[in-house]
DNA sequence: TTTTATCTACCTAGTGATAGATAGGTAAAA
DNA sequence: TTTTACCTATCTATCACTAGGTAGATAAAA
């Protein structure tokens, strides 16, 4: 009775925002429209421009709502109660829940494709939500290999390519395999 | 004066190929147009429609001969006077020119990213060229490293990804060095 | 307690631009 | 005379985006 009768199961903008976040994922910047989301919601496309007023506006709300999710997601990198490597393995788990139960590629793998569309201000998150991986991954690999900073930022990128090509393989050949074999150097 | 004189230049077909490769690699498949392409080299796009009734058929096209003319670059991976380093080498180095030197990422990660929207024939071109890449890298591997076929091909899946891959992180990031930072694992 | 004003979240109806694709014509070459 | 390679003109569909309106909630003023 007291449970918050006030939050109508999910608000409007979240829902515009998993729509989007979704077709984003499916078919890129270029494929998606206010008309197709406005349809999957039930309101019509001007609706949604109420809530977000251009395509760039609900992109880098839907961009930066996944680096803020992803980033709660990760632990710290010098927390000493958890091992490095479970750290890696965690997050490399992570990544191959998303690409390959979902079945498609990756929300950033798919916005770096569609770049040269991209307003600026999207770029821009997506920047960042690279960053975030980036540095986090440095961290974990200077903990475990002893490494100097730089040394360790080589080894994320390694990892991070990894990751985004074994993505590109499995929606290429449909196999999802390739996903662990891609990636079984680093297991 | 007996140099074909029959070959004016560039046929209407090829010239048109060449500037819907470098749009879709420049900004996916969504974002090329008949009109775009019939502007860059003179014509109208009703013309293009003669050449390549639907834009599937010039998408095969061009993935077609983006294959043919890779696979004509690929030496034979049992030929002794090449060291199997040096194969390897010059794959990646064929990677590199394309996506570094012109800054964008390869036709077939372009592809790939939009492959839900393509007909059904382009995705089949899609997957011929991945066989294609694999397949070589498969035979160069057994050969570098005296392995058997199936643990070759998933050093050569681990290849592919990182090059892949890394082609993401220059597009993300603007920064050309990830690629041979990705990449050093394996030269 | 009623009125007035404001805000939220949607709507209808439309803009101009652009997309892929087609019908039908023309001029030159084979 | 048929084919080739282009053209003009147009079709229908879809795009992002906007103007202007409305029902219902909230809240301050009378």
């Amino acid at each position: 009775m007291t449970t918050s009768s006030k939050q109508p199961a999910k608000d409007t903008k979240t829902r515009i925002m998993d729509s989007a976040e979704r077709a984003i994922v499916q078919s890129g910047y270029g494929a998606f429209s206010f008309r197709d989301i406005a349809e999957e919601i039930g309101i019509k496309s001007a609706s949604v421009h109420y809530h977000y007023p251009t395509k760039g506006d609900l992109a880098v709300a839907v961009m930066t709502r996944f680096t803020d999710e992803f980033r709660a997601l990760l632990p710290d990198p010098k927390l000493a109660s958890i091992d490095p490597r479970a750290m890696l393995n965690g997050f490399i788990d992570g990544f191959k829940k998303k690409i390959v139960e979902q079945h498609n590629m990756s929300l950033c793998t798919m916005l770096t494709a569609d770049k040269h569309l991209l307003p600026e201000s999207v770029g821009e998150a997506l920047a960042e939500f690279y960053e975030v991986k980036l540095s986090w991954l440095t961290q974990v690999f200077v903990r475990l290999n002893n490494l100097a900073d730089d040394q360790a930022r080589v080894k994320a990128g390694q990892l991070l390519a990894s990751l985004h090509g074994a993505s590109v393989l499995v929606q290429a050949t449909g196999e999802v395999d390739w996903f662990e074999k891609a990636l079984s150097l680093w297991r």
